[in-house]
DNA sequence: AAAACGGGGTT
DNA sequence: AACCCAGTTTT
C-alpha cells in the first residue's frame, strides 16, 4: 500500500458547484445516455462482469462477449465452478486475460466468503483480486446504491477540465484532488446513475480531443471551457520511451494441427497458451523438444505495441517430425479451426491470422451476437 | 510508424 | 512512488 497523501480541502465553492454538477449530469444521462444491456440490471455480478470487460475496452467490443459470457456462467457460484481454461476460453480475442483470471479468482472468494455475493463492504470488495478503488466504487453505487465515486479515464478527464485541474493527470496531486471532487460530487439519491454519467460525458462529449462543448449539459459550469482550455487539460503526464524487445516463434504445423505450450513463470502472458517463443532471433532458443520440426521457409513478422513496450516477433512456421513424443502437461496440439477459442497473446493471434491458420479478427461477431464470416 | 489510452497489482 | 502488466485506436 502506497503512503497516503492528505486529503485535499475544498472550498465551499467547489462544493456547491459538484452539487449543481450532479443534478445536470444526470439530465443528460437521463436524455442523451445509451441504452447498453448492464444498464437493465443491478445485479452485482452482472454490473461487475460489464466493468471488467469495460476495463480498457470497448463498447461495441464488449457487447457480444457480455452476452456471451453470462450466458456460459450465469452467476457468480458457476463461474467460480468452472474450470479456467474454459473461463479464459469464453475471454479469447478481448486481451488482457488477467482481468478474465482475476474475475474467477474473485468469484471464488465471493463464493467462500461472502455468500455468492459481491460484498457490499468496501474494504471486503477491495480485497478481491482485480478489484481497485474504481471497480468497487463502481460497483457498490450502481448495484447497491451506495454513494461512493468511480473514477475512470473519461471520469478522470471531465472533472479536471470542469473543475481546472491544471496539473500532470497521473500525478498524486492531480489525482488526489479529483478524487476529493469527485466524492463531493456523488449524491445520495442516485449516485450510480451519476458515476456512469460521469463517465457517460467523458465518452460522448467531453472526449479527449476535440470535445463537444456545444452539446455540453455542463458547460456552464466549466472552468476550462470557460478559459477555452479544454483542449490543453488535462495534461499527459510524460512517459517514458518504449523499450524494444525482439523475439522469435516457431509456429509448428502437423496435419491439420498446430503445436502450442502454456508460457510458464512470472512475466508477460504468464499460463496462457502461446506459440514456442523465446527473446532473441535464434529459433534454437525457443526450447522445441529435439528433433521435432523443421523449418519449412515460411516467416512472418509482426510488430505489436503494448503501452510501452514494443515486441518485434519474427515466426516460422516448422513442419513436424511424425512419433516425436511431447513432454508432459505444458505442451498441446490443437486444431487450427479451434484455435480462436484459445486466449492467445495479441502478436499471437496476428501471426496465427498471417500464416492462415484461420483465426478471425478479434471482433468476431456483431452486436446480435451472430458469427460473421471472417 | 508512432503516439495515445488506463486501472489494478506488486514491491 | 516507481514499475509491471500487455490490446486497440487514433494520429
Amino acid at each position: 500500500m502506497p503512503p497516503r497523501s492528505p486529503k485535499p480541502r475544498l472550498t465551499t465553492d467547489a462544493r456547491r458547484r459538484a452539487a449543481e454538477l450532479s443534478t445536470r449530469l444526470l439530465g443528460f444521462y437521463d436524455r442523451e445516455g445509451r441504452d447498453l444491456p448492464w444498464r437493465q440490471t443491478k445485479d452485482p455480478y452482472r454490473v461487475w462482469v460489464s466493468e471488467v470487460m469495460l476495463q480498457q475496452t470497448q463498447v461495441v467490443t464488449v457487447l457480444p462477449y457480455y452476452a456471451r459470457f453470462l450466458e456460459a456462467f450465469p452467476t457468480v457460484r458457476a463461474l467460480a465452478e468452472s474450470a479456467t481454461d474454459d473461463v479464459l476460453a469464453m475471454w479469447a480475442g478481448l486481451g488482457y486475460y488477467g482481468r478474465a483470471r482475476n474475475l474467477q479468482a474473485a468469484a471464488r472468494v465471493v463464493v467462500a466468503n461472502h455468500g455468492g455475493v459481491f460484498p457490499r463492504d468496501w474494504a471486503d470488495a477491495l480485497a478481491l483480486p482485480g478489484v481497485g478503488r474504481y471497480m468497487a466504487g463502481a460497483v457498490l453505487s450502481i448495484a447497491f446504491g451506495q454513494r461512493l465515486p468511480a473514477v475512470d479515464g473519461n471520469a478522470e478527464r471531465a472533472l479536471a477540465r470542469v473543475f481546472l485541474v491544471r496539473g500532470h493527470i497521473g500525478s498524486g496531486r492531480a489525482k488526489a484532488r479529483i478524487h476529493a471532487l469527485a466524492e463531493a460530487a456523488v449524491p445520495a439519491d442516485r449516485p450510480g446513475d451519476h458515476n456512469q454519467a460521469l463517465m457517460e460525458l467523458g465518452a460522448l462529449v467531453c472526449t479527449p480531443r476535440a470535445p463537444q462543448c456545444g452539446r455540453c449539459a455542463v458547460r456552464e459550469l466549466c472552468g476550462a471551457a470557460e478559459r477555452g482550455l479544454q483542449e490543453a487539460i488535462p495534461r499527459p503526464r510524460p512517459r517514458p520511451a518504449a523499450r524494444a524487445v525482439t523475439a522469435v516463434a516457431a509456429v509448428v504445423r502437423r496435419d491439420s494441427r498446430v503445436l502450442i505450450r502454456r508460457q510458464s513463470g512470472p512475466g508477460a502472458w504468464s499460463g496462457l497458451w502461446v506459440f514456442p517463443h523465446a527473446e532473441g532471433h535464434e529459433l534454437d532458443a525457443v526450447g522445441l523438444p529435439a528433433d521435432l520440426a523443421a523449418p519449412t521457409g515460411r516467416v512472418v513478422q509482426v510488430r505489436h505495441t503494448v503501452m510501452q513496450r514494443r515486441i518485434d516477433l519474427k515466426a516460422h512456421e516448422c513442419r513436424a517430425a511424425q512419433g516425436v513424443a511431447l513432454p508432459q502437461g505444458e505442451w498441446r496440439w490443437v486444431k487450427a479451426s479451434e484455435l480462436e477459442a484459445v486466449a492467445l497473446p495479441a502478436p499471437h493471434r496476428k501471426v496465427a491470422r498471417l500464416l492462415g491458420l484461420g483465426l478471425p479478427p478479434t471482433r468476431l461477431l456483431d452486436a446480435e451476437g451472430v458469427e460473421h464470416a471472417g
